[in-house]
DNA sequence: TAAATTAGAGTTACCGATAACTCAAAAGAG
DNA sequence: CTCTTTTGAGTTATCGGTAACTCTAATTTA
C-alpha cells in the first residue's frame, strides 16, 4: 500500500511536504506542490484515514444505528441522516440493530473501537440506556432518534406519538367504532408508551370506557400470534377497529385477519403509525398517522454535527416532529 | 481517552502486558491478567481499533455498497449481508450510491482510505468499472453483487435475468397477450441488458415480432415520464401488457397508468423484475420474477470472506441464482 | 547441584500520518 | 549593504496499538 513516504521518495521531498500538499496547509512552492500532486497521481495515493484518525483525534465518521433496515420509516430516515453528513462533510457508518439489545451493544462496542465523531442513535428501547451510558462515558456525542429513554440526557428528535395515535383512534370513534383495540408495541419503548397513552386519552375524551381486554402488547417487528388473535377476536364483545402502534404490525394483523377470512376495511378497520413507503403508492389503503421519516434524519444529523462542531451544549435540545393523518380505505364508517 | 498506557500504569504492568491480556497472546499469570482485566473493566477500556489496524494492516471490516436503500431488495440483501460477516467476525461499513456514479466514486474513495479488508460491491452500472478499477489497484478482495461490469474479473454473485424475463414475458404470452412493452433499465446495467435480452428472447421463440417503439430504456430509480408515456400508449396499436425491468419501474408505471384513468390489470397487464418485500404481504398483487435477495446477501459474504481469508483465487467463480415466477392479480388474460 | 528450560514479564521499533519546532535561503526594509 | 522578515522546506516526537526481541527468576532436568 503507498504512503506518504513513497510519494516523499519519489517526489523527493520530505513526507511532511507530501501531508502539506494533502492538507493544504503550511508553505509549499507551487512548483512542488505540482510535482508532489503528480506522484500522487500517477501512484494512486490515498490516504490512510486510521493513521490520519490517530494522531488527529478525529476520524470524521458519524454513525447512525437503527432498528429495523427493512422497515421504510428507518430507510427513509436513513437516506435524510445520509444525505446530510455528505453535504456537511461527513462520512457515515450504517448500524442495524434488529430491535434487539444484544445486536446493539455489539453495535456500540464498535462505535466505541471505531472512535467515530458521534453517533445518530435509534435505541431499541428503555434497555438501551446503559448503551448511552457507555457512550456519555466515552464522551461521545450522541442524538436520539424517534424514541426516548428515560434517564438519558440528550439531543432528540422524536415524533408527536401522543397526538398523532389521539388522532387516528379520534378518526376511528368519528367512523363510530366504540370497540376500539390496541395492538402497542413493547412497554419497553418510549414511541409505544406515548401511543398507548394517545389512545387512552381519545378514548377518555370521548367518553368511552378503557377496555383492557383489548389492548395487547407486542414487538414492533413481529407482531402478533395466532392465539393471541384468536383471544382477541374471540371476546364477547369484539372489537370492530384496530389502532396498531407501527406499520408493520398493521401489516401482520391485515395478514392474520385475512387468513381466516376477515376482510379489511369491510370487517374490521385497521389504522396504524408510520406509512409504508412506496407501498402506499402501489397500494393506497392504510389509513396512517405518517411521520416525516426523511426529516427525522436530516435534523438529527445536523443536529449532531453541530454538537461536535460547536459544542453548543446550552442544555439538550428536543426536536419534536408532527405526524400527518392519511385517511385511505383501511378504515370505514361502522355499520349500525 | 483511555489507552492501554493507562491501564498499564493503574496495573502496575507494561503496556505489552495488557496487550497480551487483550489478545489472550504470550504469557501473562493468572494473577496479572485478573488485576489487568480488572482495570480495564473498572476505566471502561476500549481498544482504539484505528491504532490496532495500522500495525495489523487489518480492520475487520467490509464494506457493503448498494444502490438504493429504499429498494426492498437491496435492504434483504443487506441484512443477509449483516448478519453473515457478524457471524463471521466482521463489521460492516454500508454505503448507498442511490444509482449515482459520482456517489459511487464517493463511496469507493472512503472506502480506500479507510482501508477495509473487502468490499461486497453493487456497482450502479458498466460506469462503475474505473472505481472497480482503482479496488484492483488497491488489492482490495471484492465480490461482485446483483450486476456484472464487463472488463471486470471478479467473483460475482448474480441472479438469472435472462431466464426470469423470458418467464415473464412468456407468461404475458401464454394469456394472450402479443403488443407486451418493455419498460427496461438503462443499458448501462447489465440486469437491464439481460432482461431485455430475455423479452426479445421470449418474443422470437414465439414467433411474436420484435417492435422498438414498445421498448423504453429508462432508470432503475426514477421510471418513466409523463409525455414517454404518451407516447407509448398513443401508438396505433399500444401495448395491452408491460413487462417492467424492476419493481421501482413498474410502481411508477402503475402509478402513472391510474393518473389517466387506466386500471391494473384491466385495461393493462403488468409484471416486473423482483418482488417488494412486506408489500407484497399486505397486498398480493403484482406478478413478478422474485429473487432470493437475502441469500445475496449471506452468499456474497461468504464468498468474500474466504477470499479474504484463504486467497482461493483459483479464478473468479460467478454464483448464479434462480428467480422465481409468482402470478398474481396484475397480469390477466387478454380479452379478443 | 549445575545446566538447561520455561514462564512471565519488559524494551524497542514500527504502522502512517500530523503538530510543533527548526533552519537555510530568499526577499524586503532601512 | 547589512539586518530583519518571510518563504519553503526538513526533523523529531507522537497518536495507540502489536511484533519481535530481550531479560530475569523460577522450574525442570541430568
Amino acid at each position: 500500500m503507498i504512503t506518504i513516504y513513497d510519494i516523499a521518495r519519489v517526489a523527493e521531498v520530505s513526507a511532511m511536504t507530501v501531508s502539506r500538499v494533502i492538507n493544504n496547509t503550511g508553505r509549499v512552492s507551487d512548483k512542488t506542490r505540482r510535482r508532489v500532486r503528480q506522484v500522487m497521481e500517477e501512484l494512486h495515493y490515498v490516504p490512510n484515514s486510521n493513521a490520519r484518525s490517530l494522531v488527529l483525534q478525529k476520524t470524521n465518521i458519524l454513525s447512525l444505528l437503527i432498528t429495523d433496515i427493512t422497515n421504510p420509516f428507518y430507510t427513509t430516515l436513513a437516506r435524510g441522516a445520509e444525505d446530510t453528513a455528505k453535504r456537511l462533510g461527513y462520512r457515515l457508518l450504517l448500524g442495524n440493530s434488529d430491535e434487539d439489545y444484544a445486536k446493539e451493544k455489539d453495535y456500540v462496542d464498535m462505535i466505541l473501537s471505531t472512535r467515530v465523531d458521534g453517533v445518530l442513535f435509534a435505541p431499541a428501547g428503555d434497555g438501551s440506556f446503559s448503551h448511552l451510558q457507555q457512550l456519555e462515558q466515552h464522551r461521545i456525542p450522541f442524538v436520539l432518534l424517534d424514541r426516548d429513554v428515560p434517564g438519558i440526557q440528550a439531543d432528540r428528535i422524536i415524533g408527536e406519538s401522543r397526538e398523532g395515535a389521539r388522532r387516528l383512534v379520534e378518526h376511528l370513534l368519528e367512523l363510530g367504532h366504540r370497540r376500539i383495540a390496541l395492538l402497542g408495541g413493547s412497554q419497553d419503548v418510549s414511541t409505544a408508551r406515548e401511543r398507548h397513552a394517545g389512545y387512552r386519552e381519545a378514548l377518555k375524551l370521548n367518553d368511552v370506557a378503557y377496555d383492557e381486554a383489548l389492548v395487547l402488547h407486542l414487538n414492533y417487528r413481529d407482531g402478533l400470534n395466532p392465539s393471541a388473535l384468536d383471544h382477541l377476536l374471540g371476546q364477547e364483545k369484539p372489537p370492530t377497529a384496530i389502532f396498531a402502534a407501527n406499520n408493520f404490525i398493521a401489516l401482520g394483523i391485515i395478514q392474520s385477519l385475512r387468513a381466516r377470512g376477515l376482510q379489511v376495511p369491510d370487517d374490521l378497520s385497521v389504522v396504524c403509525f408510520d406509512d409504508l413507503g412506496f407501498a402506499s403508492v402501489l397500494n393506497p389503503f392504510l389509513t396512517v398517522a405518517a411521520q416525516p421519516a426523511y426529516q427525522f434524519g436530516v435534523l438529527g444529523m445536523e443536529r449532531l454535527i453541530s454538537l461536535i462542531e460547536n459544542d453548543d451544549s446550552n442544555g439538550p435540545r428536543t426536536i419534536i416532529l408532527p405526524s400527518e393523518l392519511i385517511v385511505r380505505s383501511s378504515s370505514r364508517k361502522l355499520e349500525p
